[in-house]
DNA sequence: TTGTAGGCGTTATCAG
DNA sequence: CTGATAACGCCTACAA
C-alpha cells in the first residue's frame, strides 16, 4: 500500500497541458502565462504534489545530500558537531545521511561506498581510530570530490580540514596547572595515530618546557580507548609506581579525567589539594562531578557549522580547494573549575 | 570536476554486449553464460563500477533509505537509540537519513516533507515537545505508509509504537524510595503532553497509594524543559515553601535530578541522609556525581534496534501493522546507587 | 543465451 | 507561450 504520489504528469493530464509546461509553471520560469501558472499551482496543491527528489537527483546528477561519517554518535562532542551540521545543511536545503563507524576502518570504507552509491554531493568526515591509511579518501580527493575533514584530520595538504586549537588548549591547560603550583604533571594521552592527540601532547610538552621542566617520556601515558575505566586503572597504577608521585594530571579527554579523578580519590588523595586535574572537551558532566572538573571547551556546534559551510561552498563552487591549504582552526577555551584550583596553594 | 562514475552502459560498450546482459550478469541472473558473467564482472571491477542507488530507487520506487526524526541528537538517550538504529539499518542494507527537530513542530513538519520528497521507505519518529496534533503523521498512516514511533508515542492505535516501561520504572523508583524510609516524596515531572511523562507520574502516584500515602497535587511539579538549571531553581523554592519539607525526590530525568541534587546540597541538606533522590534515564554522569545518582535505566540501544527491525519488517512486508496493535514495551531497570540509600535509616 | 524497448519522474533543448 | 523529445542509470517484459 504505497503512498501514491502525484507526479507532474498527473497535473498535466488533469489540466490538458504538457508536463513541460507544468514543470516550468511550478518553477516560475519566464515565458509562462500567469493564467497557466495559477492553474498549475492550484492543481498541484489540490493533488498534494510533492517533487520527487530522486528523479531530480538522477536528472541533475546532484542529490542535495551530504554524507556524514563519525566514529560514534554517542559522544557528546560528536553529537554537538552533528547538531551544527544539521543546522546549516537544513537551512541550505540539503539532506544529511549519517553513519557511524564505531571506530572500525572496515565500516568506514563500506560507508564511503554506500554514500557514493547514493550519489551524495560531498563528505563530512571524522575518521576512525583504526584508520591509518587514507586511500579510500585520497582516491576521491584526486578526482576533485568534495570532502571536508573535521576534528580528526589526515595529513593530506589537499584536504580541507577543520579543527579546534588542540595545541593551544593543551598548552593553556598545562600552563594553568603549573601556575597553580603543581610541579609534576602527568599526561594521559590519546591514541598516538590521531593528530589531535599529538597536538595535545605537544601543547603539554611545550608548557612544561616553558616552565623549565624537562619532560619525562614515561609521564606521557597513552589511554588508547579513552574510557573512564581504562584511565582509572592506569592512574591507580601510576600513582603507585611513578616517582615522584604526580601532583597533577592533564587528560586528553574528560572521560579519562573523571577516571583519573576517581582513582585519585580512591587512593586517598584529595583533588585539588593533593592532585590537580584538567580534562578536555567540556562534557556536560564536568560541572556535575565533585570537585567540578576544569576542562578545555571545544566548540563542537561551531565546528559542525563551519565544516558544513565550507563543504557546501565547495559543492556550489563558491569556494575552491585552493583557498583552504591550511586547516581552519577554531579556538578552544580553558574553563577553570574546582579540580585544578588549590584553595591553599602549597 | 565530478567523479565520473562508470555505468552499466560503459561496461556494455567496452564488451560489445547490451546493457541488459551486463545488468543480468552482475546480478547472477540465471540464463547468462558463465563466460560473459566473468567478463562482465572483471570489467566492472576494472572500471570501478558502482551501482547508482538513485537510478535504482527511481526504477523500483524504493530507496532503501529510512528517515529518522528525533528531537535532539545531543541527548544521551537519543544518541544511544540512533546507534541502535544505525546498527540494524546498516546490517540490512538500508541507509539512514537523520534530522533533529530541536523540539520544534515546524521543523518536524518540514522534515517529514523533505523525507517524503526523498522517497524514504519509512519513518522512525520520536516527536517534539511542541507536537500535540499529529495530522502530519496520521495522513501518512492512513495511506499505509510505514511509521514506527519510539519513546515519545502518540495515542493512535493504528501506529506502531516502541516504548520503555516508563510506568514500571517510575513505580519501582518511588517504591524504592518509600522502602528506604523516606516519607515525603516530591515528583519533578516532565511536560504533561508527553505520554512518557504521564506514565512516569502515574507510576509515582501508584507507588504512593500502595504505601497508603495520599498524593498531594502540589507535590507533582512540572519541569517543562527538564534542564539542570530549571530543576535547581524549582527545587530551591520548593524546599523552602513545601510543608512538610520533602525528604525524597523522584525526577522525570537525570538532568533534573542533578539540578535537584545541587539545590539540596546548596540548601544544606545532605543526600541521601536528609533527602533521597532518584533520576530517570541513567545518563553517563549518574555514576560520576557525588553522591552517585540512582536512576532508572532505559535500553536506548535496544529500543533503536527493535524499532528499526519492526520498521524494516513492515517495509519488507514480513510483518503487518495489525500484528502490533499494542505498543512494544521494553523493560526498564532501576539502578540503585548512593543517592537513595540511607546509611543510617531513620 | 542475448538483445530491444519502455519507463520510473524530471527537466533541458529544440521546435512550433 | 507551449509542446514533443530525449536523457539521467537501471531493470524487466518480451522478443529473438
Amino acid at each position: 500500500m504505497k503512498l501514491e504520489q502525484a507526479t507532474i504528469k498527473d497535473i498535466a493530464r488533469e489540466l490538458n497541458v504538457s508536463s513541460s509546461t507544468v514543470s516550468r509553471a511550478l518553477k516560475d520560469y519566464p515565458g509562462i502565462s500567469e493564467e497557466t501558472k495559477i492553474k498549475v499551482k492550484e492543481m498541484a496543491k489540490k493533488l498534494n504534489y510533492r517533487p520527487n527528489a530522486i528523479a531530480l537527483s538522477l536528472r541533475k546528477s546532484r542529490s542535495f545530500t551530504i554524507g556524514v561519517i563519525v566514529p560514534e554518535v554517542v559522544h557528546f562532542f560528536f553529537s554537538t558537531v552533528i547538531s551544527g551540521i544539521e543546522e546549516v545543511a537544513n537551512s541550505r536545503g540539503y539532506t544529511v545521511i549519517l553513519t557511524q563507524t564505531n571506530e572500525k576502518l572496515s565500516r568506514e570504507k563500506t560507508s564511503v561506498e554506500t554514500m557514493l552509491s547514493n550519489q551524495i554531493d560531498g563528505f563530512l568526515v571524522s575518521y576512525s581510530k583504526e584508520t591509518t591509511d587514507f586511500d579510500h579518501f585520497t582516491h576521491l580527493l584526486e578526482k576533485g570530490y568534495p570532502i571536508v575533514f573535521f576534528d580528526r584530520i589526515p595529513d593530506i595538504p589537499s584536504a580541507i580540514r577543520v579543527i579546534v586549537d588542540d595545541y593551544s588548549g593543551a598548552y593553556q591547560a598545562t600552563k594553568h596547572l603549573l601556575s597553580q603550583g603543581y610541579k609534576n604533571v602527568l599526561h594521559l594521552a590519546g591514541p598516538s595515530n590521531l593528530k589531535i592527540s599529538q597536538e595535545r601532547t605537544r601543547g603539554y610538552l611545550d608548557a612544561l618546557s616553558e616552565f623549565g621542566i624537562k619532560a619525562n617520556p614515561s609521564w606521557v601515558v597513552e589511554c588508547t580507548h579513552g574510557t573512564q575505566e581504562e584511565a582509572n586503572r592506569l592512574t591507580s597504577n601510576l600513582l603507585k609506581t611513578l616517582n615522584p608521585c604526580p601532583d597533577a594530571i592533564f587528560a586528553n579527554n574528560d572521560m579519562a579525567a573523571v577516571g583519573a579523578l576517581m582513582a585519585c580519590k580512591a587512593a586517598g588523595y584529595s583533588v585539588p589539594e593533593d592532585i590537580g586535574i584538567v580534562g578536555f572537551s567540556n562534557w556536560q558532566f564536568c560541572s556535575m562531578v565533585e570537585p567540578s572538573l576544569s576542562s578545555v571547551a571545544q566548540p563542537g556546534f561551531r565546528m559542525g557549522m563551519t565544516a558544513t559551510q565550507l563543504l557546501l561552498d565547495l559543492i556550489e563552487k563558491k569556494k575552491s580547494v585552493e583557498e583552504y591549504q591550511e586547516p581552519v582552526v577554531l579556538s578552544t577555551e580553558l574553563l577553570i573549575r574546582k579540580s585544578s584550583v588549590r584553595v591553599h596553594p602549597n
